[in-house]
DNA sequence: GGCTGTCGTTCCATAAACGGAACAGTCAAG
DNA sequence: CTTGACTGTTCCGTTTATGGAACGACAGCC
């Protein structure tokens, strides 16, 4: 993570719209320090000022948080998937992935905690997946769903890549 | 913008993992009191703080900020839908949205193309969901599909808003 | 020339976020 | 029961982000 960069996202955003970083730092009900530290990326601020700062030029947070575009976090071998969002409810807490599975072996995942389930959507190809000791198989547009409380696996069936969304589903203990 | 929401979002990502507040504290090089402030959402953490600890986390800072909000396209009155992948293959395109159904009065959709299928995987409430003359209904975790070249509806049942995934699917003429 | 306004930066006392240590509570082993 | 390792919270001294004030620079105007 860079401030510098978040800084210098700033101080563009302000630029576009003309207006000056005294007005700006009123109008955001910060210090002109502040904001004049922030954009030079000299200082660290607090979620708070970047709120207040990014509120006043109409942006979400996220407008100004160098993000390195998604994070594919690779499951390993044959599995990537991306995260594409995560959302709380009372019950349960939900993680969305985009998952790619490549042709050839599969692979194995370890078990998660008791009661956390997946729910898989193939998009492309064909999906063997879940539970290691008896996978099932889902074909472009099928759904599966097992408790993934167990090792699981994950395979492509075929010579064509798989496309899919998994949802893993937390529930509050 | 809400901390607390932010620390519910940070402890229940903490969880799922299995992790304890001492541990993620240590990876992240962070203190165990700014950790547990930040979880409980009475303090203001700093970027730098942040980061850390969703880096930690293996989550894109955007995973605990409460605005995903990037384009919501509204159905209509009951229902919300964000788009959030747009994907083709050789024999269909398809679309993934973020879907959430209010209580109350259900809405009616038009019917699409010859050939459209639609799946819905339900996260939270029941939903009743399908041909106007024939809808289907699925709890949390439950799955729908049905061809929707017909008018369809989409109804949440009971006073839990319903949220899901709907995947459209769009086969190649 | 002086005067006035606004620009963005720097200085500084205050407030608050920080990390380490101490704390009570829980669980498992001996 | 005692011990030990662990949990998460609270206390507290240190560090640092904060906003107001002072600063020099520049522009327009008299």
């Amino acid at each position: 993570m860079d401030p510098a960069v978040v800084g210098r996202r700033v101080r563009a955003l302000r630029e576009e719209r003309g207006i000056s970083l005294s007005t700006l730092a009123r109008l955001a009900g910060v210090g002109k320090a502040t904001l004049s530290g922030l954009e030079h990326g000299t200082r660290n601020p607090t979620l708070e000022t970047l709120w207040a700062v990014t509120a006043q030029l109409g942006v979400p947070l996220t407008a100004v948080l160098a993000e390195p575009a998604a994070t594919p976090t690779v499951h390993g071998a044959a599995v990537t998937a991306t995260l594409l969002e995560v959302f709380t409810d009372a019950d349960a807490t939900y993680e969305l992935y985009r998952m790619r599975v490549a042709p050839g072996p599969g692979q194995l995942s370890p078990a998660h905690q008791p009661g956390v389930t997946e729910h898989v959507t193939v998009f492309a190809g064909v999906l063997r997946a879940g539970p290691a000791d008896a996978p099932l198989t889902a074909p472009a547009g099928g759904h599966l769903r097992w408790v993934s409380d167990v090792p699981h696996s994950y395979t492509a069936v075929g010579d064509e890549e798989v496309a899919a969304s998994l949802l893993l589903r937390y529930p509050r203990r």
